[in-house]
DNA sequence: TCCTCCTATGTCAGTGACTGACATCAACTG
DNA sequence: CAGTTGATGTCAGTCACTGACATAGGAGGA
């Protein structure tokens, strides 16, 4: 047997979850989560580099999928399509590792609490960041670079949104396409 | 004679630069910035919310300008250039405050401290969301309110960074100017 | 002139986020 | 079977921030 229950850090991110619903971020200390998951305060903080962090915590992130993207994207394609294909394949991530449910309690949670929204702009700005790089690697030039990637991030959000408010059936790629297809019309 | 020597907050303000050119902002207190300014750490905080604050406390928030700008703006101007005018009033502000060199400091200690970027994006989150506010108001349409002051907030940041790297003789407003150029030369 | 309220500050105790150092012990490795 | 490893526990400490209360100039009125 082992000598600890396995899975520490699932225990942890469910009871978190758990948590900031019931009693929101702040009234919610890292203790709290740490004892709902059966373990101590320092294993919290083994797991998750601040409290906030496990709210940000992706088995694989954003950014990584989208450079990849960027990366395997074909040479035909303007910079837009090759951020927006990667903004995509980002999209299809989350769609397949949480419902729809899980994240628009996720972003209720964020919504509420400025030090989230701080981090999620954080990660927002490095997947931008990311983009960009990613592009250079391709030859983009540079104003192009960063006006392309910074535009396909604002299309991601707008679609997260979307999704997540539940105004539309669509599946949150396909509000990705809605939103791209929401920028082509602005030009 | 005064109880306490006057200008308490203005004195923190230039304890908490030089503190944190000299020894970074991690390394720096809150009770090390209140003792260099005469004061307690307790005052430090009636002063600014938090410890990032003190590097963002500005006189006349740039919402405020944007916003008042949009309100002002020419019946017949395009949502995109409303938001342009409100940043680049935005950024005359800015250049009468500071010199090119203090931004520079300030951006130097931001760029090299994850939490101040934070708190660098939340703040153009916040004229993001004025803007869209103010042009709603104007009676700019949804998704066209969006998409002007994301855009227009991008060439605030690109113009403000360019400026800060001295690559350009250019004044900060002229470097608006500028990047709202290479903005519309990409449609 | 004296009294009173107002305001900016000081003092102090407390909570909660995080960190570093060290101990423990099941499980693996040879 | 002895040694090593890795995830965890324990504990003490620092620092950001907060609430409650005390203090004393200064402004304004009686």
């Amino acid at each position: 047997m082992a000598r600890w229950e396995p899975d520490a850090r699932g225990r942890m991110l469910s009871a978190a979850l758990d948590l900031f619903a019931e009693k929101g971020y702040d009234k919610t200390t890292a203790g709290d989560i740490a004892a709902r998951a059966g373990v101590t305060e320092r294993t919290f903080f083994r797991h998750f580099a601040d409290k906030r962090e496990v709210l940000f915590a992706n088995p694989s992130p954003l950014d990584e999928v989208v450079v990849k993207a960027i990366a395997a994207a074909d040479e035909g394609a303007t910079p837009l399509q090759m951020v927006l294909g990667g903004v995509r394949e980002a999209a299809v991530g989350i769609a397949e590792a949480r419902s729809r449910e899980q994240a628009a309690q996720r972003a209720r949670i964020i919504e509420a609490t400025p030090a989230l929204q701080e981090r999620e702009l954080l990660k927002m700005a490095a997947m931008t960041t990311a983009a960009q790089a990613a592009l250079a690697e391709r030859g983009v030039g540079e104003p192009t670079a960063a006006l392309a990637a910074y535009s396909a991030v604002a299309v991601f959000q707008a679609a997260f949104s979307r999704w997540v408010s539940g105004e539309t059936d669509l599946a949150l790629p396909e509000c990705v396409d809605e939103a791209a297809a929401a920028l082509r019309s602005l030009t």
